[in-house]
RNA sequence: GGGGUCGUAGUUAAGUCGGUUAUAACGCCGGCCUGUCACGCCGGAGGCCGCGGGUUCGAGUCCCGUCGACCCCGCCA
């Protein structure tokens, strides 16, 4: 038997009630995360989205709802009508936040029944995510991912709350966009009306937000979806959320300024913890040379250690000659790291491997000095000089790679973070800021034999360099900033280009010949020339943010209906193939089954 | 495009050197139980060992292929 909901109206959620609730008469509603049936009494745990409250079903009350109870199994629908009361002594429950009071139950609805679950919600049990993803509905009800989304709404809750009481004004840009040729692959959408023809989801708002400087909104934002169609990661999607702003008539010390202020309140008010402010800086060349990379976790040490001078000139040919082809030679001491055993250091070695380093030399200090392969091609001087940067002591190990620049940076620097949690050497509840300024331009791309935007082409190069711009691009810095979060990079902006004549110069620099940019951003050059104000802005990579303040390393926990690594959705098993009549619409015919 | 890990009741796992009836816990179903809270006790049902092929007298176990999930490189801010 199934009841009606009839006039019942819901009095709280099962988890606001507390102490001071006893003697009231509640109606509660919810689902039965557990039955306890001992016969006479019935305990039953009733869940909604708040929480937990034990109600209980005693024949002495109410024999009916008692018999109805016994029918109740995981997850049916229930409203019960009871008075709130103490536990009797000795039965509070501490480690439940509803633990001290319970309701019994006088009268009971059933809303409804569930069949048996694919999957318990206990959350003492891991249970594959495939299943998990197949049932989201179901996972969702676990307190964990609950709470996931319910941290996520409050954070753009505060998020709009700060930014509309600085002036910023939320304006939606266009789902159905232009594809663009720089960036990330686009997701492209057939047109109907216009056969042959396609819209691109947009990889960002980006000129639709300068546009709107442009026409003198002066401050932007939006809490928006993004789309870009490349390969998934643990924190990739192909679909995800940024907090995109823009602000008319600043410089990058302005915008810094108001959106660390904005980071800071998300973290006091949804997390309790606070961000110190300012938050620390450091330019890109520093972060390259003391982390390797452009997003340094500086929660630790282990910095890396330049010795590509020293190593130049010694007899160790391996060193001496990546540094003569241009090359160079950095280290890593992993304090205290003597003991590692040799399959230990193959691991590393291995690590180091995946991004394109050759090998890694390493180095134990013992209390017989320097215990190595390559000991021998080092005279006791050396042996000194390298001990003296890496700041050496017994005991410790020094780990060697000798590549180009790029390698060098990328393998260490992952190794840094790899050590680190070896060593444990992570406190998880620290969260540590920093700002990565002066980004290089441009980049040299070897494969596409062009000069690539390291940020994007919209960026405005540093007042002082521009002269560079033509000269010596590699040379010229970007007004460009990126946030970085305990490792992560968290949001990354800059200060645009705001006159045509520089962004056509831009374009030029990027290899794209000028009928190629009027084609592709004609209305972005045409906008320019009308009054353009200096202008710049930001965006945060919402779910990361999110995932890192929960502390989980999957980005999938902090998104509804999240895709798997392949871009399926196991649950609505999208994409799916479409009727012909559909594609015969769009003017597409198949090539592929 | 490439490298790696995994796939056994509904779920989580075990399954030895290839050996005859594939285990356990939880869940589920039935019964009992008036203070439990991951309740307890008794009984029961439940399996195309991801899928396809091969080797073998014999395959969950070995080999090849394939599908799927996850992690990573490339790719991507």
């Amino acid at each position: 038997m199934i009841d009606f909901l009839g006039d019942w109206k819901r009095s709280c959620y099962c988890g606001a009630l507390t102490a001071n609730d006893i003697g009231k008469e509640v109606i509660l509603m919810g689902w039965a995360l557990r039955r306890r049936d001992h016969g006479g009494l019935i305990f039953v745990d009733l869940r909604d989205r708040d929480g937990l409250a034990q109600i209980v079903f005693d024949p002495e009350v109410n024999v009916e709802a008692h018999r109805k109870a016994e029918s109740i199994r995981n997850e049916y629908v229930l409203a019960v009508k009871g008075k709130v009361a103490p536990r009797p002594e000795g039965t509070v429950n501490p480690s439940l936040k509803t633990g001290a009071i319970e309701v019994i139950v006088t009268e009971c609805k059933m809303l409804n029944r569930s069949k048996a679950l694919p999957f318990t919600l206990d959350e003492h049990v891991e249970v594959a995510e495939n299943i998990r993803l197949k049932y989201r509905y179901l996972d969702l009800r676990r307190p964990a991912l609950r709470d996931n989304l319910l941290l996520r709404s409050k954070v753009t809750g505060i998020t709009r709350e700060y930014l509309v009481e600085n002036g910023f004004v939320e304006v939606e840009t266009p789902y159905l966009s232009k594809s663009t040729p720089e960036g990330a692959r686009d997701f492209l959408v057939p047109s109907r009306i216009n056969q042959g023809q396609f819209y691109a989801l947009p990889q960002s708002p980006q000129l639709y937000k300068q546009i709107l400087m442009v026409s003198g909104f002066d401050r932007y934002y939006q809490v928006v979806r993004c789309f870009r169609d490349e390969d998934l990661r643990a924190d990739r999607q192909p679909e995800f959320t940024q907090i995109d702003c823009e602000m008319s008539f600043v410089d990058r010390e302005d915008v810094i300024g108001v959106m660390e202020a904005l980071i800071a309140k998300i973290f006091k008010e949804a997390k309790g913890v606070d961000v110190e402010l300012p938050m620390s800086r450091m330019r890109y060349s520093e972060a390259i040379r003391r982390f390797g990379v452009d997003n340094p976790d500086i929660r630790f040490g282990l910095e890396l250690v330049e010795l590509s001078d020293i190593v130049a000139k010694t007899g160790f040919k391996v060193f001496a000659d990546v540094v003569a082809s241009g090359g160079i030679v950095k280290g890593i001491n992993a304090k205290g790291c003597s003991g590692l055993s040799r399959k230990e250091i193959d691991e590393l070695t291995e690590f180091v491997k995946i991004y394109g380093a050759k090998g890694l030399a390493y180095v134990k200090m013992t209390a017989e000095g320097w215990q190595s392969p390559i000991a021998k091609f080092f005279t006791s001087d050396e042996i000194k000089t390298i001990d003296a940067a890496f700041g050496a002591e017994e005991g410790d190990l020094l780990l060697f790679v000798a590549d180009k620049p790029k390698i060098v940076n990328d393998s260490l620097g992952r190794l840094r973070n790899r050590l680190a949690q070896i060593l444990k050497l992570i406190n998880d509840d620290t969260y540590r800021f920093v700002w990565i300024t002066d980004f290089p331009l441009l980049e040299w791309d070897d494969e596409e034999k062009r000069w690539v935007a390291v940020h994007h082409p919209f960026t405005a190069p540093m007042d002082e360099d521009l002269e560079f711009l033509e000269s010596d691009p590699g040379r010229c810095r970007a007004k460009a900033y990126d946030l970085v979060l305990n490792g992560n990079e968290i949001g990354g902006g800059s200060i645009r280009i705001h006159q045509e004549k520089i962004q056509s110069k831009m374009f030029r620099m990027l290899g794209i010949n000028e009928e190629d940019a009027r084609a592709k951003f004609g209305y972005l050059l045409d906008a320019l020339e009308y009054g353009t104000p200096p202008h710049g802005g930001i965006a945060f990579g919402m779910d990361r943010l999110i995932m890192l303040m929960i502390g989980s390393d999957s980005i999938r926990d902090v998104i509804a209906f999240p895709k798997t690594q392949k871009g399926a959705c196991l649950m609505s098993e999208a994409p799916s193939s479409v009727e012909t009549k559909q594609l015969r619409e769009l003017g597409l015919k198949l090539t592929v089954k």
